[in-house]
DNA sequence: GGTGTCGATAAGTAAAATCGATTGTATAAA
DNA sequence: TTTATACAATCGATTTTACTTATCGACACC
């Protein structure tokens, strides 16, 4: 049975009189639309053009059957103009806490096609420290946060978005800057910058580091960040380095990445990202609704966790 | 975009609202049916059926859905209702030669769907030798043949259907019988059943043979047969054996193939069968039609040919 | 607190669409 | 004729996608 696709890619033939030239109007190339339009006329048992004409004309039953492919193509139209206007509808207010090391690298990754996809939803969203959205969401004045995980907070549900591995970035004058990969016990806390206290950001890195060294306690501290932006400036204009996670350094140059971004060797530590709510909070289409446009939204081999080359860090 | 099987899947659990009954009527699994859906799901913006409720229902969006859905399904119904009245319309007569160690073999595979899908066409087939079809053709009393080729007959293309191998058919009581599997060199010319002269196939296996005993002549044999089944029976019911092409083989039962069937060693010796048709006579959408049909039925391993593990055998 | 029903998820496999490169073929030009 | 050129078909390899079996998890009913 002839698919949707095979019906454009011959209305497109039709139309333009020309393989080559529909192939480029469905986005695809010449010999796939050649290909499947022979996959049609064997199915339907007669040949739709007539190829040896110049140019190509449909043969005078491919006349009627593209006329019929047309009634379908304009029913299959319409009914993708109702799920978009079906899902305009979707409506209501949804407010959704975001930790400060995600906010800036999460969000502008899904706001537009979400607010595009469902225009009638007000999304409000507020930048907050991992403990003030949990008491938010058990006040009920947030209905979902996205944070690190696990956190198994009772009453709460987490649903995981994705796993972050972790990069090292470092200035161009220290000695891990000529390394190609970094191992987890090259590092030395005096010569790591860190997000100030408060942040699960610097409590994993901190966690991440002092497990290696055993002593359970982390060394004197020159300097605590407010945002990964202070530590990647601090950094660049004098020295030291740093953690910092993937959606961060997705958003960075080519010339960035090679200067200052170096790799963990495996297993690479990551951390898990979540969306938590409150059981009772599965707001209708809502919730779903925008934990799928994240997913859909993030770099693909992100959502997946490899459980080979990846170790999870422990938040809190 | 959601395609036809996917709206298929959609009317099926709509109409009997279950996912595992709406699987078996589409001839698909369960969880095949759920993954579709959701995907259908993801695409719109918003769920179609409401799983809590037992059983499931569709949403309210979901209804309207699903309403337009089946108008798309109805077109599509009508666009192949339509396909197949056309191809019925393809008629006219036309006449084909088949050589006979092909005949009743190859005929059985393709003239049941090819008269259901072309009920309107004549087709004339007759069994007869490569050298009277090459004449009929170039007489026009035939509009093609199928045979073993390449013939490159002047006036006539050739268009290969298939590469087909030959197989080793041994008396129970031969010392070869024992052997896994056959060399060329194996071979001894006193012990091989024969077709009688005039059959291309016996050709080309004196060819095969004498190629390989480099003094070009086929020595002494007992007996010619004139049909593949004649061989057969003489072989099963006293000694010696012969080569067997593919399509014969086919048509034994397991048990047969067992007793008396050896393959060859690579490269296995093997001939290439082609529609051959004068060149002005691609008579319309027939001869296509036909083709594609007999291909269509063919066992899908003779269809491409390896040159690697075959070697074609000259007609001739 | 089992137990059964039913849909979702996981992991691996098979089939299909697709692409870039190449080959054939029909027509026009030399 | 031969050569050029335009265009579709074919080839070989790759990626996507649909599909399968096996298993899980939530909910309802004794």
């Amino acid at each position: 049975m002839p698919s949707i696709s095979q019906l454009e890619y011959i209305a497109a033939v039709d139309k333009l009189r020309h393989f080559g030239k529909a192939a480029e109007l469905c986005h695809i190339s010449q010999p796939t639309l050649s290909m499947q339009i022979q996959k049609v006329e064997e199915e339907i048992g007669f040949l739709i053009f007539d190829r040896l004409k110049k140019p190509v004309v449909p043969t005078e039953k491919g006349i009627r059957f593209i006329e019929q492919a047309r009634v379908l193509l304009r029913e299959h139209q319409k009914l993708m103009d109702l799920s978009r206007s079906q899902s305009a509808q979707t409506s209501g207010e949804f407010r959704l806490g975001v930790i400060p090391t995600v906010t800036p690298y999460l969000l502008p990754l899904f706001i537009d096609q979400f607010s595009k996809k469902y225009p009638a939803v007000h999304l409000h969203v507020d930048e907050l420290k991992t403990s003030d959205i949990l008491a938010l969401l058990h006040e009920d004045k947030l209905d979902a946060g996205i944070m690190a995980t696990p956190l198994h907070e009772p009453g709460l549900t987490e649903k995981p978005l994705c796993y972050e591995p972790f990069y090292f970035y470092v200035a161009k004058n220290n000695p891990l800057h000529s390394r190609r990969r970094i191992r987890e016990d090259d590092l030395n806390g005096d010569e790591m910058w860190l997000l100030a206290d408060g942040h699960c950001f610097r409590n994993q890195v901190v966690r991440f580091c002092s497990l290696r060294r055993k002593d359970g306690v982390f060394p004197n501290v020159q300097f605590e960040g407010g945002s990964l932006e202070t530590l990647r400036n601090l950094i660049k204009k004098s020295q030291g380095y740093t953690l910092m996670p993937a959606l961060f350094v997705n958003t960075l140059s080519e010339a960035e990445r090679k200067e200052h971004i170096r790799e963990f060797e495996q297993p690479v530590p990551t951390r898990e990202l979540s969306v938590v709510y409150r059981r009772d909070q599965w707001k209708g289409d809502l919730l779903q609704a925008l934990f799928k446009s994240i997913v859909s939204s993030l770099p693909p081999n992100m959502i997946k966790h490899d459980t080979k080359r990846q170790s999870v860090i422990p938040v809190g």
